[in-house]
DNA sequence: CTCAAACTGTCGGCCAGCCGACAGTTCCTT
DNA sequence: AAGGAACTGTCGGCTGGCCGACAGTTTGAG
């Protein structure tokens, strides 16, 4: 419901790398980014394309003094500036990036190519659609119940009776995903610890005891 | 910033009609709703597209009880079922639908119509970008302020000083375009009537004399 | 090992805006 | 012309969650 931690299921990185589409890729360039790099804003003239090789990334809205994080991408995940969003790394990181202009004109010639650059621009609009309905319809407490659900589904593991899952986010990351404030989540969080529906292992790892504790009827 | 009025800029209807294009449209049926009725909802089984020839639709999400309205469509506009939401008529409209599998098999013998296509996603995105924008960063009042200014911008017409523009919405629609209540709505316009910044003409049209009260710095 | 930087926990004050209630008005149907 | 339906205006109570403050803890760099 809230932003996903993975943007799409296609790994476009893995699909552009068959050799058959080897020259789409030709015209990109690898660049590093360290944590807290900024790598575009939405002032950032002509319009690119990133493709995430390793590392993992957040776009985020900002305005005044406040910022919103839309997505996190990891690896194969793509985007395109022309979504007026910034990019940022969260960890290390090393992008390819293009000129949208450029791989525009290419993926013409690709109709399989073509045809996932729509499911992705579909994806997005799913996702985005997704935040807005959780924006609106729920309050933060089933913002964030929602949002640690999804998180275990997706990349929690089994462990013991729960799900071990490796967040990597501290309470501020957790705020910005789901629209609230860092002591807003820290209070939240400890509720659930002293619920025992959760604990803490480790830095920004949770144990969910009991999962369906945060089902919510969708 | 917050929800438009006009969904697109580009007017399918119009490229569509063109000659060249008339096949595309063969297996589209015409249909017409009565204000209220419902066109579709997310569980209407297969994917369809529509087009609206006349009338107006609005595009709303809903969860339980409550509802909020992603965009208002017009003659010219397109949308498609994939993205989750429920559609109806605000008056009486003629809508012309054909399924999205069909449309989507045609449409990839026309590169031009592929790529209007691409940009109608894309004008999605980045509409569905400004409502999360709008509902994270800003406060109810700026959200009606904000959609006040672009709708005159939009379809005002100068009068003496300032610009007619009309909305042909109830406090409850507005409400529900910009994610408050109709009794907030209410009193925010009463607020500005009394400042005399606008007022009344008639049912669902305002005056606004000094358009330029309702900017925001973007 | 040390110290600063980053992160966490908790509390109390505050207020935007929701909600129910109700009276008043305007519009539409017949 | 009348009656109901749809719409508007306003008020007061209530609360989710923001915000500042501050103390405590963990981490990582040198």
């Amino acid at each position: 419901m809230t932003a996903k931690m993975k943007l799409t299921q296609l790994n476009l990185l893995e699909l552009f790398s068959d050799e058959n589409y080897a020259d789409i890729l030709a015209g990109f360039r690898e660049r590093q980014f360290g944590r807290k790099e900024l790598i575009c804003t939405p002032y950032d003239g002509n319009d690119s394309i990133f493709i995430v090789k390793s590392g993992r990334l957040r776009v985020f809205l900002s305005y005044e003094d406040r910022e919103f994080t839309l997505a996190l991408l990891e690896q194969g995940d793509i985007f395109s500036t022309h979504t007026q969003a910034y990019a940022e790394a969260l960890d290390n990181s090393v992008i390819l990036t293009g000129q949208t202009r450029v791989f525009h004109s290419k993926i013409q010639q690709y109709p399989q190519i073509m045809a996932a650059v729509v499911k992705v621009l579909g994806e997005l609009l799913k996702n985005s659609t997704e935040i807005i309905e959780s924006l609106v319809f729920k309050d933060v407490r089933q913002r964030l119940y929602d949002f640690l659900h999804h998180a275990a589904l997706e990349r929690g593991v089994a462990q013991g009776e729960g799900m071990l899952v490796d967040l990597g986010l501290s309470a501020e990351d957790l705020a910005l995903l789901i629209g609230t404030t860092r002591q807003t989540v820290s209070t939240l969080i400890n509720e659930l610890i002293r619920d025992g529906k959760i604990e803490k292992v480790g830095r920004f790892k949770l144990l969910i005891h009991d999962l369906s504790a945060f089902r919510s009827e969708n």
